[in-house]
DNA sequence: TGCCCAGAAGCAACGGATTTGCTTTAAGGT
DNA sequence: ACCTTAAAGCAAATCCGTTGCTTCTGGGCA
């Protein structure tokens, strides 16, 4: 969805605008750990039951937050072919996601998300971005795999080893991700 | 870890075992949402403060109850091949894992797991089930790939989709990714 | 333009969860 | 059999989360 679909100006967005602000910030200053709902609800200026009945629980505003952050702020670079493209986007989507500040934001949208619909728009995310690539490549003559063939041969092993097994994660790894989908079928899909 | 690294027999063990018990008996009884730690407790004889200087809250206890419960039961079986015995696998642990309750206990799992060991604990059940296939397969003198190779290109994007994309996501998909893995590269690394 | 209405926020009180200091118990080692 | 230490029990105080009710805001309609 997210959450809240608001129109802008009206007090709602004000509301919504001031309680994320104040989230970021207090992370910033008392720790993930040291966040509560009334905490945020005195910075942000809102008495602590609006945020319960806009949000339900802490975990589910922190979900929010963190889908807003993890949201890519450009599209992928063009540098002029299919393989760079999409090795350069993974060792950056690796170097975002797999920093401690990543993976508390994956793992805070992951767990706040009763339905599922604020880790889809992170899967989402990322899809966008790889079917940019992939236009662009077909643009250029070249062959390219199909959207979902490189989600599960590049994205889901690293966001898997991201949130299970952090250990022996590297550029390297992306990189081999990366090449193994190339050589084996340009065309998988 | 987990948390518990007690010797059998001690009081701790015998605390540990009624907890778990009770978190067990009342999930049953009153549903995950009806939880909380002073009811279990109760139900387990013990005091509330008890479990919050063990587990420290109910999140922890809840992520080491659901690795428990993500243990697999037995070994994988033996259908006489690589592919088959790693279909085989693939299609049941898809079936264990993107049931409702066993999304339940992978949420549960990487919720209240701070240094991510419970996360950690639930990769290497997998990797340990992939492995004695893959060990038995190169016992019949197949060529097998490495245990990493397998976890990237079956077990990973299997997690991914339950967690990231529950759409979309069969036994169909898991066949498709065990066959393209031993048809691209039966030696991979 | 000004009146209405629905939705959202404020307020306040209650119930229960969490924390914490101190005491007591029990396992294991000497 | 004693002693040490880690863990459990207990109880009080605090704070979080919930809820019914009131008040306010802003957009639609006459």
């Amino acid at each position: 969805m997210s959450r809240q679909m608001v129109r802008p100006g009206g007090r709602s967005a004000r509301v919504q605008a001031s309680v994320h602000t104040a989230v970021r910030e207090l992370e910033a200053e008392v720790g993930r750990d040291g966040l509560t709902v009334p905490l945020i609800a005195q910075r942000a200026g809102v008495t602590p039951s609006t945020i319960y009945r806009r949000w339900g629980d802490l975990a589910q505003l922190l979900s929010d937050v963190a889908v807003e952050r993890l949201r890519p702020d450009a599209t992928p670079q063009d540098h002029g072919g299919l393989e760079s493209d999409l090795t350069a986007w993974a060792e950056q989507f690796l170097d975002e996601m797999a920093s401690p500040a990543g993976r508390a934001y994956i793992r805070d949208a992951l767990l706040g998300d009763p339905d599922g619909s604020n880790a889809g728009q992170c899967s989402a995310y990322a899809a966008d971005q790889v079917d940019v690539i992939l236009t662009r490549a077909a643009g250029r003559g070249e062959d390219t795999p199909g959207v979902e063939t490189v989600v599960d041969h590049v994205v889901a092993p690293l966001m898997y080893r991201i949130l299970f097994r952090p250990a022996g994660l590297d550029a390297a790894h992306a990189r081999g991700l990366v090449a193994e989908l190339l050589e084996g079928d340009a065309a998988g899909k």
